[in-house]
DNA sequence: AAACAATGTTCGCTATTGAGGAACAAGAGC
DNA sequence: GCTCTTGTTCCTCAATAGCGAACATTGTTT
């Protein structure tokens, strides 16, 4: 099994322990919260979130609570550009919204997740939908349009390294059962796209299909997804097309 | 002056230096390089890295070089979720782009940077001008649009902190005269919204206006920008009734 | 293909320092 | 005004961060 190796700098380890508390759920804390959460004494965990706090990744609100600081955007801000992505997918992104008119997502393999970077909107409806800035929203790998695309176009024995271990499901329709999800990807690669029957959100059906790039490599995922009601059997078919088409544009535009 | 304190815990704030060695310039880097960068030995380096690597915050490339890990991507998404401000303003970033034809950035004051969060294009220009997350890209707020306006709107005991003290031009037209950028935010404050004249990119103008909070406080900025030839002196104007007609709904918006 | 160079990785020892505890300060609530 | 909770400071000692040197690995040169 996974052994849990104790870290090299176990300081440095319980200080991202700290970072990680603050969630979406839970953005503002306190000292003491936080010391009980990780069972260590109020001073320690004072010192490390005053050191935090002189670098800008830590922010004491006026209410005396303390949030992720602003400073670590800047992080994301390089990975993005590292990445470099968003110039070689958008405009194909958008051409896939508009063509297919519902919303389209682009995502990362990582770990036995898939991290959404971008999303795009069909023109149209650019008034009504609201806008979501998704980057660093996640889902599993095993129960996505996404993340079975991606799934399916790594060699098999990594498949079981990928999909969530502890599965609960999501909708009645989420597929938990191990020999079941292998079954279906299988059936994915034969047919070249993936297909998620609303099994991570209730009532909302997609296709996706994996991205290579120039030298082959699997680097991300594409999907397009809309209400049942709209995505019909045929729609998916229709759909199943042009996400291919888009994903083999991608591999002429990301090289390495 | 700015006495440089010792942080509480300093293997800590050794590590979040290593951290921020990577930049948009360098974002892949060696054990060796950030040893030599940090004046550090190697084996301390690599202690780090490992342990940074073990929580998904560095990640090791097959080339062997170090990047900045996708983990990182979670704290900007808590971030944006927790600033609440996308749901709040895109809409109407939205509406001022397509009024305007131009480019539309939202921004909050951090430190003496303004740090870009959104950008909204005209719809007429989707196809050339996509979308853009800019979350994280930053810029002084002396000599920008957004900048300016946020300055303006500060208590003026309060400008010096947030002023750039070592001012380097980015066009010839970058005001870095301590007495005529302070000159200039008394006329902003007066006028009631900014203007920059090309000062932060070639042949590029644009208006800005302060962004407040329900109850008053100041919390972002806004500006539309363009090129030098659209951006005449009237167009300016008639923007600039637009740009402080939307942070004025923003307002209303806003309510911490 | 062999030798070399440069970089990444491991390991044990010791001085540094991280973190516990207690005491103090500052608000919030009654 | 008093009490309870939460944030902050200080001192001390055991834990551990980080140095040095040796080892492994990769890529480069002749």
């Amino acid at each position: 099994m996974d052994e849990v190796q104790d870290p090299k700098v176990k300081s440095l380890a319980k200080a991202l322990r700290i970072l990680e508390c603050f969630s979406a759920q839970a953005p503002e804390l306190g000292v003491t919260e936080l010391a009980e959460m990780n069972g260590i004494t109020k001073s320690n965990a004072h010192n490390i979130l005053t050191t935090f706090q002189q670098k800008g990744y830590i922010e004491k609100q006026p209410n005396g609570k303390y949030t992720l600081g602003l400073q670590l955007l800047e992080f994301s801000y390089i990975i993005n550009q590292h990445l470099g992505y968003p110039r070689a997918v958008y405009d194909l992104l958008m051409d896939l919204a508009n063509k297919t008119g519902e919303i389209v997502y682009f995502g990362l393999p990582h770990g036995t997740d898939v991290l959404y970077l971008y999303v795009a909107h069909p023109v149209a409806r650019m008034q009504e939908l609201p806008y979501r800035d998704i980057l660093g929203e996640h889902a599993p790998l095993y129960c996505t349009g996404i993340g079975k695309a991606i799934l399916s176009a790594m060699p098999e024995d990594e498949w079981e390294a990928h999909i969530t271990p502890n599965r609960t499901p999501f909708t009645d329709a989420t597929v938990t059962d191990h020999d079941q999800i292998i079954e279906e990807l299988w059936r994915t690669r034969r047919r070249g796209y993936s297909l998620d029957n609303c099994e991570r959100e209730y009532n909302v059906r997609c296709v996706g299909a994996p991205v290579f790039s120039g030298t082959g490599r699997l680097v991300a995922g594409i999907s397009t997804s809309g209400p049942a009601s709209v995505m019909t059997d045929e729609k998916l078919l229709r759909c199943s097309k042009l996400v291919i088409d888009t994903a083999q544009h991608m591999r002429e535009r990301i090289y390495h």
